[in-house]
DNA sequence: TGTCGTTTCTGAACACGTTCAGGAAATCTC
DNA sequence: GAGATTTCCTGAACGTGTTCAGAAACGACA
């Protein structure tokens, strides 16, 4: 009798079943949403004991960081297309910023079960966390995209730079209101970004005028002032 | 024998049994925080079952609506001295603005622990459910009151009169950023405060000039439009 | 092959929020 | 007052996320 072997070039026995647990959870999650899904359930369907899941994911919660990555990368990928092919400041906000409630919007129950970690100041999965500082660069990245490749935004030096950490927190005052959205298909939603955009962009534009000069470098002082780090 | 007989014109048995429980849990509350606090212990230090606490409050998050009353309470109280004594509206705003992070840094370590909480959607702690709908009211109607009162604002009537709800917005944003903020004293909501005060009253002035004017109009039309009702 | 050390895995046990069948006490009705 | 009804209260039991003492599998070296 041969000797049960792995299979050739085959990664780790480690790393096969953190990747099984994961997989397992990511799954059940989908279905029948975070809360419902007990960690029983993730390691009975996945074949191994409770226990053997928390030898490779602390908590239930980092289970779920897997999730944030993988729709992080979705939303890179959607924005791909709009970035690389448009030159207008207005399209290209408006197509990031929608394609974040697209990628979202598919999975919407289980992202609203989860906001209710993302929003403890506490827990590694907020958004201004250190943990998830990778996410955050990437997902500002997006907005510095759109504002570097855009060909029609005249606006002072200054507020360049600051923007994309404005946009950014603008799309998260958005997916705030998408969360609590339960107007059809989040309707509501796609229609405070279709219409909010052209007012955001609109004012960015106004920037440079006297009326709002001041006003603008006050807010970009504050910014630079505030940040959450000291 | 004379039958055990309730003290003269005290509350009704129940009424008074509540009042215990709700005590005890918010003294144990603030002292030991949300989570370390258990519904036993609670029971135990009343001196009732725990299946007593759940016939007067259906859930352990219902017990901290009333210190969301006596922090509404707290703030109402702080911000009526400005109200009833300053005209100018800057003066007002900043008022009841600064009041209401005064009233919750007194006991920041405990709001921060419920904080988790209110930004669920789900929750009934969630200023934006139905359960909090009265909070909500008595919240907003010191932005009503903050508006009305002024004496030296002029502006156009449809900004009037959804002016209250915009800015008990904004303070939900800044409750946010004191949220994360881990400066000493919160001393950075403060500057935020301070320094956006002056510009969310200079905007609001500038909104009935013809540069802004369509701005406005649009934005008014929006909040009308996608109000969380429907 | 046999023994040691590390990695991987098990499942009973813990404390938690919550539920519920039913008992005790107060109140009402006649 | 006696019985009926409503209000108030009990504590064991359930399912949850998480922990932990130890068992099993594996790899390296003799």
């Amino acid at each position: 009798m041969t000797a049960p072997r792995p299979e050739a070039a085959s990664p780790p026995k480690g790393e096969r079943t953190r990747q099984l647990i994961v997989d397992t959870a990511l799954e059940l999650f989908r279905d029948r949403g975070y809360e419902a899904t007990t960690m029983r359930a993730i390691a009975t369907a996945a074949g191994v004991s409770v226990g053997n899941a928390y030898y490779y994911f602390p908590s239930k919660q980092h289970l779920v960081q897997a999730y944030y990555d993988h729709s992080q990368s979705l939303h890179v990928e959607a924005a791909r297309s709009v970035l690389d092919s448009e030159p207008s400041f207005e399209t290209r906000l408006r197509g990031v910023l929608t394609t974040r409630i697209d990628t979202m919007q598919a999975e919407k129950a289980f992202a609203v079960d989860l906001f209710r970690y993302a929003a403890d100041p506490t827990s590694p999965l907020s958004p201004f966390s250190a943990e998830s500082a990778p996410a955050r660069e990437a997902s500002m990245a997006l907005y510095v995209e759109a504002v570097t490749g855009a060909q029609d935004l005249k606006i002072p030096a200054e507020l360049r730079e600051a923007l994309p950490e404005l946009l950014w927190l603008y799309q998260m005052g958005v997916v705030l209101y998408w969360v609590h959205d339960r107007s059809r298909g989040s309707k509501n939603t796609y229609a405070l970004a279709e219409r909010t955009v052209p007012i955001v962009v609109k004012l960015v534009g106004l920037a440079r005028y006297r009326l709002l000069k001041g006003l603008m470098s006050d807010l970009l002082e504050l910014v630079r002032d505030l940040r959450p780090n000291p």
